[in-house]
DNA sequence: TTTTTCTGTTGAGTGGTTGCATGGGTAAGG
DNA sequence: CCTTACCCATGCAACCACTCAACAGAAAAA
């Protein structure tokens, strides 16, 4: 290594003649020292290039002022920004945040867990893994007592804090839009997991066809991991069907951009022919053509409103707080992709 | 909180009747502790439900074992996908990652490098913002002696290890390319800012028309932000000249996008009447219609050799490094949108 | 008996914070 | 004018959890 002067406060001490305790004071601006002694300090700090050392601090003080977030992963739209939303609220706060991805490996986030419980974070925001199915890493951050506040891909079987939107409402809207473009025979794109968000798109399918009379059919449900390529073979069964749908409502952008691809190389026409719409609201809905008609989640909005959850974890004290469940309202978005009826917009 | 038990290995060695620095020792699985006492106090801790304080080790030993990552966006796929690639080296060996984003936000950036000084990681890998023009924050890190390797956006002001990918062949190809579809008026849309990628870029784009005998036209080079919005603007603004281009090169894919979008609206056929390429090949560029030629970077290499290149200073001991610069050979992606000739592929 | 090996202990140190002194100065009270 | 009380700025030393160099005691080897 090039240099490491490694100054301390003690170094700054020892220049000023005063003790490190005055010199730790003065540099958080404690009341107790005078003005004249912190200048001084300031100044002698400043000209030894005295970087302060937050391990130290967090370890006395058993704060680090650091929060953890897991999301499956960061490049998605919608993670990369609620992150953003996260972390606007953090800074305010004078908090900082660290960006885990678990790339919906169940190891992957337990480890990741672990780590952030050893490096004594004092909180952890995350969005539960795809494949998780056994939350006791989760449950180690409760005994520990360290605040867990979790979005999106939630579960009801921790005792926690969430923010989710009503994914039933969004499916419901998307479908009842569907419908009334005159589409009959709607397939639905879904997770064969096991993770609240899909469980509700299906339920706000199911129920849209109900309230308005269409028969549920169970080869219209294709399960897959709801990527590009899923999309895109899910798409292929559909088309091998003796009938074949002439909408498909996809549980995610990305399945709905698949679906579209093999219609398209099918020469099959969307709307008219077979109508397709996705849920998320991932920018490149708006890129395809025709664009995706799909559902806005508001994940600023969501990682803002999760960040403040969270930290009313610090403000009442040590007053257990009880677990917050918020839900917020989707937006359908209507574009080309399942417009059969120009200029009709509910 | 709920409950804050706080076992540390005092508590182990307590319950054993052995001492603190055995219980370290054991968990740390040195030779010099007996299997039978490490066996257990490996039960022990595992009874106690302990949780080794990763802050107090970083204290002590003077490292983390966590690298910090500054990008400007993290939802950019190629940064996300570098990332991944850092992610995964690191990993191997170890270190945990924590990612910040700068926003592109020069304090911000400062504000960042500080704060992951003051964490004390074990080194710094970053893209520098475009907005940033000043590199003393960059230079500290060399003062404190902690590792830094720059990726992509990247300066010659420094004297760090650096991996990029040859922006100036990558402009070339596309442009040549261009040329080759029988494009003669080609524009491009770049920044204003001093960051390298941009001006290699335009040199590629330069070079390749000087090689060609095309006249270089100044107002056919358009300066933005090069996001969605600037490149429909940008496109607008070529519309309004009195001889329009025959094709469009953007130095990114969202400027790229704008323009296809714009371009679309007005009826303008591309490729055949306007060519459009972009530069980095976001997964978008292959969604829309037609499909964007674009230049692709390699991100996950990229990610992968810069994270080597950085834990070669942790290899060599305290030997100076000799600061290197890796450059990486982009490839053309050539889709619909600049296909003017089918079938033709170089 | 001396030397080596093995296993474990002691105690200092990492950098910063903080409860409890301390000591000088000032103001009030006698 | 001299106590006494009190305040203010600062010092002292313990503490946070862990690690490691140095050391010690016992058993094994020489």
């Amino acid at each position: 290594m090039a240099s490491k002067p490694k100054v301390t406060i003690h170094h700054i001490a020892e220049k000023l003649n005063i003790t490190a305790s005055t010199v730790s004071r003065a540099l958080n601006d404690n009341p107790r020292i005078s003005e004249i002694t912190k200048k001084a300090v300031l100044k002698a700090a400043k000209q030894l290039n005295y970087q302060p050392n937050n391990i130290a601090a967090a370890l006395r003080n058993g704060k680090s002022y650091i929060i953890g977030i897991i999301v499956p992963t960061a490049d998605r739209a919608f993670f990369a920004s609620v992150v953003r939303g996260i972390e606007e609220i953090a800074n305010k706060l004078n908090y900082k945040v660290i960006i885990c991805q678990s790339y919906d490996n169940y190891e992957k986030e337990v480890q990741t867990i672990d780590a952030l419980l050893s490096a004594r974070v004092d909180g952890i925001i995350a969005s539960i893994g795809k494949n998780t199915e056994n939350f006791d890493h989760y449950k180690r951050c409760h005994e520990k007592g360290i605040p867990l506040v979790l979005f999106d891909r939630t579960t009801d079987a921790l005792e926690v804090s969430q923010v989710v939107i009503d994914d039933y409402l969004g499916a419901y809207k998307v479908v009842e839009h569907l419908i009334l473009q005159g589409c009959r025979r709607i397939a639905h794109f879904t997770s064969p997991k096991k993770v609240s968000v899909f469980k509700e798109r299906l339920r706000g399918y199911t129920d849209a066809l109900r309230d308005y009379e269409i028969p549920f059919d169970e080869e219209l449900i294709i399960k897959s991991n709801l990527q590009l390529e899923d999309g895109r073979t899910s798409m292929e069964k559909l088309l091998a069907l003796k009938v074949q749908p002439d909408a498909v409502f996809s549980a995610s952008d990305y399945g709905a951009m698949g679906a579209l691809q093999v219609l398209k190389e099918h020469k099959i026409l969307v709307p008219t022919e077979i109508a397709i719409a996705g849920f998320g609201n991932e920018p490149f809905t708006s890129f395809s053509d025709p664009a995706l008609t799909t559902v806005d989640q508001f994940s600023l909005t969501m990682g803002r409103i999760t960040a403040e959850l969270f930290f009313e974890h610090f403000k009442g004290g040590d007053t257990k707080l009880v677990p917050q469940k918020t839900v917020l309202k989707p937006e359908l978005i209507i574009r080309g992709s399942t417009l059969r009826k120009p200029g009709r917009l509910p």
